[in-house]
DNA sequence: GATCCACGGGAATACACGGATG
DNA sequence: CATCCGTGTATTCCCGTGGATC
């Protein structure tokens, strides 16, 4: 976008009085496709280790770790689709044109481990990007599959897959992926997640990249993200302010602020106030589950989660009133409800908390389920 | 017929607590 | 007093079945 471009675009904002402009700019889950923040060193680290890229070879597999929030997928994102860019000459289409060697040029893969959860997922969606056909969920054998990358293979230089949030509760191991790409020649990975290397495979620290949390460029995230999303610069003591309660966690902080916007706008306001700032930073628990991980659940999952949240009153209720209850308003059994309570209460999607028993006296005590995310945000984005 | 996996439900295990036992 | 036991409930674990698709 060019000045003009964006100097017309202002003022068509103006016009229209509206204070939030481009709600995805705010939007925690979204990585915007301009170079992340403050990360130019980072790229260079990456960069260097990516060497042999550019001499048509492959590099050595890799594990880029650091907290929630650090930016860890935006930056692999971003790099990605750059290589993409800049480096695979050839489209699935039109391999036609290949260079001297008979080869299309390296194939580049970004890959959400929370969204190919066993190896006939991951490879699905590793030739799905690879070929221009739409590749079948059922009925094909995940040997088939693998057969089929290969032949891919075959006829390029070779490919890099970054995975992202390998290493979570529901998502595969560096480990397992190990395992995945073990068969093929030309293959390498790049592994992302949170927790710290000791004891994954992979012990050469030139291995690891290091992703550290933000410090003092979380106030510039959220000034560029305003700048982009609002009608008018965040405030920079806002920015200042929600920087300091987000502790480096650019996930919360622009979750605060995109709360923070739509309280404004609830109350018809074309500008923040304080108040909307406060009501932001109250209603995210620090934390908690990011947004990616809820709006990536399964669709029955995400209901269930909604059902819940529209569940009238009474803010004592026992799992098994609450599966209950949301079984009568889907489709789902009881059974079927609680076991995805609970097993959204261990991947830390749900917090558990103690009920106090309502007269009973023999057995277990029962527990209840709040949301370990803002619903608001929540509702919002899933319902979009 | 083959493939994968979400659903559903049952078995196994954990926990709370009062009372019996050592 | 400490530990075990019995009973009842909560929670976790596990796996067979069937739907959808090729």
């Amino acid at each position: 976008m060019d000045l003009a471009e964006r100097i017309a675009r202002r003022r068509t904002r103006r016009t229209e009085n509206r204070l939030v402009v481009d709600w995805d700019a705010l939007n925690p889950a979204v990585h915007p496709p301009q170079d992340p923040v403050g990360r130019e060193a980072l790229f260079e680290a990456l960069l260097d280790r990516l060497d042999p890229l550019f001499d048509g070879g492959l590099p050595r597999n890799m594990y880029v770790w650091g907290p929630r929030g650090s930016g860890k997928s935006a930056i692999v994102t971003h790099l990605l689709s750059t290589l993409k860019q800049e480096l695979s000459s050839q489209r699935p289409l039109y391999t036609a044109t290949r260079g001297e060697s008979g080869l299309s040029g390296t194939r580049f893969v970004y890959l959400d481990a929370r969204r190919a959860t066993s190896r006939f997922q991951l490879y699905r969606q590793v030739l799905d990007e690879l070929r221009a056909e739409t590749i079948p969920r059922r009925g094909v054998s995940t040997d088939e599959l693998r057969d089929a990358i290969e032949s891919e293979l075959a006829t390029a230089e070779g490919m890099l897959v970054a995975v992202d949030h390998v290493g979570e509760p529901d998502t595969v191991t560096l480990r397992d992926l190990q395992g995945f790409f073990e068969p093929f020649e030309t293959a390498a990975w790049i592994g992302v997640g949170r927790t710290s290397p000791d004891g994954l495979p992979l012990p050469m620290p030139e291995r690891h990249v290091h992703v550290p949390p933000y410090s003092y460029e979380l106030v510039d995230i959220l000034t560029v993200r305003g700048t982009r999303g609002l009608s008018r610069a965040l405030d920079h003591v806002h920015a200042q302010r929600i920087a300091d309660w987000a502790d480096g966690d650019a996930h919360d902080a622009l979750a605060a602020l995109f709360i923070a916007a739509l309280n404004a706008e609830e109350a018809g306001e074309t500008r923040l106030r304080d108040t909307d700032i406060d009501a932001g930073i109250e209603a995210v628990p620090p934390g908690g589950a990011t947004l990616g991980q809820v709006l990536t659940l399964s669709e029955n999952e995400q209901r269930v989660l909604r059902t819940l949240l529209d569940l009238p009153g009474d803010d004592e209720r026992s799992i098994d009133a609450e599966a209950e209850r949301v079984a009568e308003r889907t489709d789902l059994t009881s059974a079927t409800v609680k076991r995805l309570l609970y097993e959204l209460a261990q991947t830390g999607v749900l917090q558990r908390t103690e009920v106090s028993s309502g007269g009973q006296v023999v057995g277990r005590q029962p527990s209840m389920v709040t949301p370990n995310f803002s619903p608001t945000l929540f509702e919002r984005l899933h319902d979009q």
